[in-house]
DNA sequence: TAGGTTTTAGACAGACCTGTCTGTACGGAG
DNA sequence: CTCCGTACAGACAGGTCTGTCTAAAACCTA
């Protein structure tokens, strides 16, 4: 072994960590393969029996990253039983996220900004992940209001609740400030204390 | 004259409505200049003598769509005297965008997203912007409720509808459709009318 | 130790990028 | 008509990009 600055054994994990650090940070468009190899310690031949092509590698990234975030989401909202406290643990992941990774939003959503063309895989990707996000507020978070409403009423709530969660991350990338994540948790809970309350409509 | 596709005189006019169309639709780094200066019908060097660089008329677009914004949004608020017209006369902006530009979601982000550097120029441009539509929510939409309640309750609502407003866009973008934009009007509405009857908190 | 697989470094091709430069054509003002 | 500013076409430079290829070195297993 002659040079491993990221300490991980295999070529394709560094690779993948490499990527995920910047494509995460810089963007896809603006990183270049040879920055990725030079900082994974990887030859290029080696990227590429890894990976056939750059676009794949992303894939590749999204697709851990995925199931990861999805893993970790639905772990931490396990951990409670009161829907408040679920809601809440959804707002705290991304509170984290922010002290982990800084002011730089939503991973998939940055990505699929690059990708005009609403049929390229990375977007279908995105698309599917925040669909897997609106069905784990439904199955995992609200789950306790379903029996209490009609079922459009239910997915009305799923909806707003969803999309207040997902719009708060990009409100605080672009001003780089926690307050969109605030605004967003209180306005989760002032709704669903509305919906519970049965004054919807 | 020998080549006039966009019928419009004036080559920096012509060259800001093709970048405007095509950094809309691709993204800034997938279009090159090459593309824009070939689509206004300009020769290159009558582009660099109108925009310095690239960048520059990235700007110069990003300024005029801003104007132009802002302009129709407070035009289209100040058609109404109710404040729930008001809120709804947002989003039918949104929708009249959509259908006009398609799920393209809002320029100022994407092109946002495209400049990881938080201390660019365009960064900065974007971030001014959305504030003047937070500053317009308050001050054009919700104004009327500014005497109801306490300072810092009234920046909480306006924080919350702009929030909703501007969250609603991206994921219509995201996902292609409309129902989060109708999600975020229908939550604004409850909302507003929660604040309004004095339940805050 | 032998053999086959994996990884290494880096040159290279071909395409594309931004931005500069040369030279020509046109059109209005004096 | 002459002059000058503007726009034209397009070659060109210098750099970057992805992806391929060569050939040697390292590694693992038998």
């Amino acid at each position: 072994m002659t040079h491993n600055p990221s300490s991980l054994s295999r070529p394709s994990e560094r690779i993948i960590e490499a990527a995920s650090r910047l494509f995460f940070r810089q963007g896809y468009c603006s990183t270049g393969i040879n920055q990725i190899i030079s900082e994974s310690g990887v030859a290029k031949a080696s990227f590429y029996t890894h990976f056939p092509s750059k676009e794949a590698l992303a894939m590749a990234w999204l697709r851990q990253r995925e199931e990861r975030w999805i893993e970790q989401l639905t772990e931490r909202i396990s951990q409670h039983q009161l829907t408040e406290k679920r809601v809440s643990a959804m707002y705290t992941m991304w509170y984290d996220q922010i002290r982990e990774e800084g002011y730089r939003g939503c991973g998939f959503i940055n990505m699929a900004g690059e990708f005009s063309d609403e049929k390229s895989p990375v977007r279908a990707l995105v698309r599917d992940h925040k669909e897997r996000v609106r069905q784990v507020v439904a199955n995992n978070v609200l789950n306790e209001y379903r029996p209490m409403m009609e079922p459009e009423v239910f997915d009305e709530l799923v909806n707003t609740i969803y999309s207040l969660f997902d719009g708060a991350i990009i409100q605080a990338q672009n001003f780089m400030q926690d307050w969109p994540i605030d605004s967003a948790m209180k306005t989760s809970m002032k709704t669903l204390s509305h919906y519970r309350s049965g004054a919807v409509l």
